[in-house]
DNA sequence: CGGTATCCCCCCCGATACTG
DNA sequence: CAGTATCGGGGGGGATACCG
């Protein structure tokens, strides 16, 4: 186990990756809350994650609409933030139980587009064919 | 059975107010697809549906987006539209497979509303009281 | 480190009017 | 009946720069 000696439960770090820009998620029909809700819940189903944390998997997001998703999503009761004051600053974000009660809907999505999404972008794409 | 003598099934008329405007559902975090997508999806679910049939219960869309979202729908495969050319015109628009497929997301998506939306808009309430 | 402050653009969506 | 044409606004989101 890497656990902090203190034990507070460090998640493994995020996987810069796991978003990748050339997947055809962007095409996913599906939407939680804003733009980029579905993907913080994400990043947080393991466990709490700093801001910057945060930006390594979603570096396509500016840190202003970032932090307008995590006040919107405090603010909705889907996780909560925590600011310790120390120096440097350190503050965690944390998926509250109803911000937890989101995953299942999110596994379904992924679940959905795995099998069904290449259908639709096939269906896109023989549509912009016959008529250019 | 008041199915037609011809032997094309016509589903029931749509309740013109299946998504009564007063209820919360607007604030449900979830979209499928463009704005009115999902409604359609439940419009349609029991069978064809005519192009005027679908204004009722969306009376709220203009036909212009109406149009703009079936021909998105069309293009990704979701639905079908078929026009029979009587006096006066008559054209169908019907859930392909693919669309279907989309159903049980839906009922997943209302049936966390029923549980877990009061809750999200609860915290949203408090947050405006002590922070306006 | 963990954000704000400005500026700005795109595009979804709506209102209104008209048509084959 | 089943749409299209045209115009316009609003706001979510991005680029860039700055701050405690």
């Amino acid at each position: 186990m890497t656990d902090s000696p203190s034990g507070t439960r460090r998640p493994a770090p995020l996987d810069p990756d796991m978003f990748d820009p050339l997947c055809p998620s962007s095409a996913m029909p599906f939407r939680v809350g804003d733009k980029w809700t579905g993907m913080v819940i994400r990043c947080l189903e393991d466990g709490p994650r700093r801001f910057t944390e945060l930006r390594a998997p979603l570096r396509a997001v500016t840190p202003k609409v970032l932090s307008e998703t995590l006040r919107a999503m405090e603010r909705d009761g889907l996780l909560t933030r925590t600011s310790y004051d120390e120096n440097p600053p350190r503050v965690e974000y944390t998926l509250t139980p109803l911000g937890r009660s989101l995953l299942p809907l999110l596994d379904a999505a992924r679940t959905w587009s795995r099998t069904h999404l290449p259908l639709l972008l096939a269906a896109r794409t023989a549509h912009e064919q016959e008529a250019p």
